[in-house]
RNA sequence: GGCGGCAUAGCCAAGUGGUAAGGCGACGGUCUGCAAAACCGUUAUUCACCGGUUCGAAUCCGGUUGCCGCCUCCA
């Protein structure tokens, strides 16, 4: 099934069709090294880790870049408050970095370029753009002519003039037009710089992304992604900057996912909603985050809460639970009984995706699955040797695309039972000797006892399911 | 002021012209000593509001209201 992907040049679906048949050139931007990372950043690594993984599940050849921007204003800023370096604190947060999306199961992409290793790459592009004029030099910076670039506000939908009316735009004295944005900064003392024929300075923002993206992809990339708030300048930038350059298309399709609210306000430092992956990784299985941001469409401002948090939890439980179902039940059927089953849902899975990575869509499938498969099981509980390959197989797909359901059930169930015992103060072994003391009880038909037990632990959090077994406990 | 987005059941949420997916919750049932889990059934004649286009609109167009984002660093 072809893929459509809603271009943000056109606010249109697309048919994805790259530039070089199966080749495929993804440029995403990646984060400023100065601070730990929080749930927005996340949500977009992880929207565009599944889209990674998509592309190559669908047999194309990716190239996955995705940038460190190591030198700026705040990581400089920063570096100066803390007394080191601008290269000790960016190494220091893309470690910190690295540590965030290893428990967030996301793949490395195939090249991470630093901004501070493509200095003369950068040097070449601005010279080239000063050679275009299209760029100009004012006390040693040097400044992007925006109303040079006839095409300047096409991604944003912004007019030059428009933007200039606007009250907002910052006041510089070396700029012509105070929409131009720097490619080259003069260093100040204290700040790190690079020889360059204009100055001892240092790249502007928006240029290395030109630069880098270019260098490892070509001048004309077939995806580019990044958060909404990229579109504009930061996005419009790297258009004129190209474009103006190799006088090619930059990009085919754009890709922007929206972002993370916490009680529906974006995430930022000055409201102090702010919520650092490395926070939440004491809360939360990483896969139930994963499933948590997969559930809206990736364009969507999602809202996170404890109660969506929740929400995930209880979905990932339950399809593990199906899982293990499965693996536990004999295996006595004489023909397999969910082929037909899994091979409905793993068209279904593959149509949500191909519609503009629909994932919310591709888990609401997954739950279709889930009720068919226990369904068929409480209709009569035994499967056939196959069937337990041929689920697999289905959950080895949604790992593969979603990244969830890689771990082995058993030590998942496990392991969110322990972790939700230490939230809510529960010791284990007095939680084994309560089980056993209500078991006894049951045993002489002591219901009135048994029931005291198990109302006392409901209270304090814990269910308790008496099964053929024995008896299992999860909490609530 | 300019540009853009969103408004679907108690909650989360899919759905861009063909007659409202999915999850959570709630209620009833099967099962159970009773529960839990699982399963079955019920839970939006209706998609913020008002007009229009159409045989037909949650979906397209115009307007109104509310919320949000970008225009300054930002995933």
């Amino acid at each position: 099934m072809a893929i459509e992907i809603f271009n943000t040049q056109n606010r249109r679906k697309q048919e994805f069709i790259p530039l070089k048949g199966s080749k495929v050139g993804m440029y995403v931007c990646g984060v400023t090294v100065y601070d730990m990372c929080h749930i927005g950043h996340a949500r977009s690594m992880i929207v565009f880790d599944v889209i990674a993984r998509y592309l190559r599940h669908k047999g194309y050849d990716l190239t996955y870049v995705r940038n460190f921007t190591d030198v700026d204003d705040k990581i400089i800023a920063r570096a100066n408050k803390e007394g080191v370096s601008y290269k000790a604190l960016s190494e220091k947060y893309i470690h910190e970095f690295y540590t965030d999306m290893g428990y967030l199961g996301i793949e490395k992409a195939d090249v991470e370029p630093k901004a501070s290793e493509h200095i003369p790459q950068i040097i070449d592009m601005v010279k080239a753009l000063m050679d275009k004029s299209y760029a100009y030099e004012a006390n040693g910076s040097v400044y992007f002519s925006v109303e040079r670039f006839k095409g300047y506000g096409k991604l944003s939908g912004r007019k030059i003039d428009d933007m200039i009316a606007g009250a907002r735009v910052e006041v510089d004295n070396s700029k012509r037009n105070p929409l131009d944005f720097a490619l080259w900064k003069k260093s100040k003392p204290g700040e790190p710089w690079w020889d360059s024929p204009w100055s001892r300075g240092r790249p502007g923002w928006h240029i290395e992304c030109s630069v880098m993206s270019t260098h490892y992809l070509g001048p004309t990339l077939d995806i580019h992604g990044g958060g909404k708030d990229l579109i504009f300048p930061h996005h419009e930038n790297e258009i004129a900057q190209s474009e103006a350059t190799y006088d090619v298309p930059f990009v085919r399709y754009w890709i922007h996912n929206g972002f993370v609210t916490i009680n529906n306000d974006k995430m930022s430092k000055s409201l102090g909603n702010f919520l650092t992956i490395r926070e939440l990784s004491k809360e939360a299985h990483p896969e139930v985050l994963r499933l948590l941001l997969l559930s809206r469409h990736y364009r969507s401002p999602i809202d996170f809460s404890m109660d969506t948090i929740k929400d995930a939890r209880a979905g990932l439980t339950r399809f593990y639970e199906m899982l293990l179902r499965v693996h536990n039940v004999p295996k006595n059927a004489t023909k397999p009984r969910l082929s037909g089953i899994v091979s409905g849902f793993r068209e279904k899975l593959d149509e949500a995706m191909s519609d503009d990575f629909n994932t919310a869509r591709a888990i609401a499938h997954i739950h279709e699955l889930t009720t068919e498969v226990n369904k068929l099981l409480d209709a009569r509980p035994e499967v056939a040797q196959a069937d337990v390959e041929t689920i697999e197989s289905a959950m080895g797909e949604v790992r593969d695309i979603l990244g969830i359901m890689k771990e082995d059930p058993v030590k998942f169930l496990e392991s969110m039972k322990h972790r939700g015992l230490d939230e809510i103060g529960i010791d284990l072994a007095e939680l084994e000797d309560l089980i056993r003391q209500r078991e006894q009880a049951r045993k002489v038909k002591d219901f009135k006892k048994a029931d005291s037990i198990r109302d006392e632990l409901k209270a304090r959090g814990i269910a308790l399911k008496d099964t053929p077994d024995g008896t299992l406990w999860e909490r609530i």
